[in-house]
DNA sequence: GTATTTTTGTCACCTAGGTGACAAAAATAA
DNA sequence: TTATTTTTGTCACCTAGGTGACAAAAATAC
């Protein structure tokens, strides 16, 4: 079972790893790679650890999960045989935004992101992950909040997302960020998946605790208390 | 309020639009690029339909969001100016995963993919575009999962997590899709972020309507059925 | 200005799903 | 084999948040 398995251009083919590459390209990427066997429960990357590589699964299943404060952790994604994995790494300078481990005991195969890009692209590293940070960033931030939000409570969503809303649509104030947008209330339920009279009592309480102020019809956040609402304490971004 | 503005690379650059590129980069792209004049409400593109530009937000703000078959809507993200949208344009053949409308008022400037990529990046567009499939569309699948999640309740949560693992790991079967994975009702659980004893009792329920096979510790998914309990009725992938 | 529509605030009530507890069944270890 | 651990099944009960209804307040139209 834990017989070390072939790599050539056949195998990458079956698993329909690179769908475009030529044959030449696999062969010259699979050089590069380097091949591990990993044990059940075995971690491979850490959350907000350097992202240094990337990943072929070959066999096995490996689980990509978010570890929350409180001891949880939501499950993110099942890998299957094929696929590629920590893409984080082909951002610049960004951390691991998720846990990854061995669901079963795997074979994964790694590589170096700048290596993996200029083997099958024929461009600089730096301007493919500049491009993919500019393009695909934002989604990623997205799948992130998401997953986030799936160990939330209505309340801590709503901090969450008037978090985010100050970050994209907030001008500095003296009390705080001031949001640019008039959002109603049946807005923000939309954006958090609730209900809009949930959201005016949430709203209300957000108030009381002064970490949302109103300026007339312009909603103030104060990051700081905010941040404690959504649960987040001391983390960035 | 309504009057054009000015793009030029100054106005990008306030935009942070494309912060790695050069300044002859952007005045080139900035030729190929035309800008349009969005009115409040109006549609820039509908979901399901072929992607065939990129777009970047000048002013204003733009709503991205998914119909939901009962006329509901999940309302996904806020785009804000500077932000680029509409990238499924990068990837092969995909059509456009979200309903994308304007919030208010806006400005967008669009370009179609490949000008965008080739002026951006010296490669052709289709060795770009793979490679974004590759390695950032299961991602987005990912992305497009979990807003589905928003609006579902459990049963139907459970019975799209079933189909993804079937297509995954599933090996066809005389009944069904059998799964090549040994999964326990607590790592469902974890997967659509639900309790273990309601996992069981949905599990059960998905058997009793023979959606859900058991062959000893195996399970076999049964594709049509299974689409019906997770709500998606004649729709694809 | 007044009339009309939209948004907010606040009820009381209801339901989906969380929680704890425990037994039966299966899997695994010894 | 028997002992032990993991997984499943099924309770009864509880809570977060959904729903409908309606009035006050704001915003907008006329």
């Amino acid at each position: 079972m834990a017989r070390t398995p072939v790599l050539n251009v056949k195998t990458i083919r079956r698993l329909k790893a690179f769908p475009w590459a030529s044959d030449r390209q696999i062969e010259q990427l699979l050089d590069q790679m380097t091949l591990h066997h990993i044990e059940k429960r075995t971690i491979v990357f850490n959350e907000g650890v350097p992202s240094d590589s990337v990943y072929l699964l070959i066999s096995g299943v490996v689980k990509l999960s978010l570890p929350t404060p409180d001891e949880e952790h939501v499950l993110v994604s099942l890998i299957a045989p094929g696929e590629l994995f920590g893409i984080t790494s082909l951002m610049p300078g960004m951390c691991r935004a998720f846990r990854s481990e061995a669901f079963s005991d795997c074979w994964i195969s790694s590589v170096r992101p700048d290596v993996f890009v200029t083997t099958l692209l024929d461009i600089p590293f730096a301007e493919f992950s500049s491009m993919m940070e500019g393009t695909v960033g934002r989604w990623f931030a997205l799948l992130y909040r998401y997953t986030r939000f799936q160990s939330s409570n209505l309340h801590q969503k709503l901090a969450l997302a008037l978090l985010e809303l100050a970050q994209k649509f907030g001008v500095q104030d003296a009390r705080g960020m001031m949001l640019t947008l008039q959002l109603t209330h049946e807005d923000l339920a939309d954006l958090v998946g609730a209900s809009r009279q949930k959201v005016t009592e949430h709203m209300k309480e957000l108030e009381r605790q002064q970490f949302l102020l109103r300026d007339g019809r312009k909603l103030i956040v104060r990051p700081a208390g905010m941040r404690e609402a959504a649960g987040l304490a001391s983390e960035e971004k």
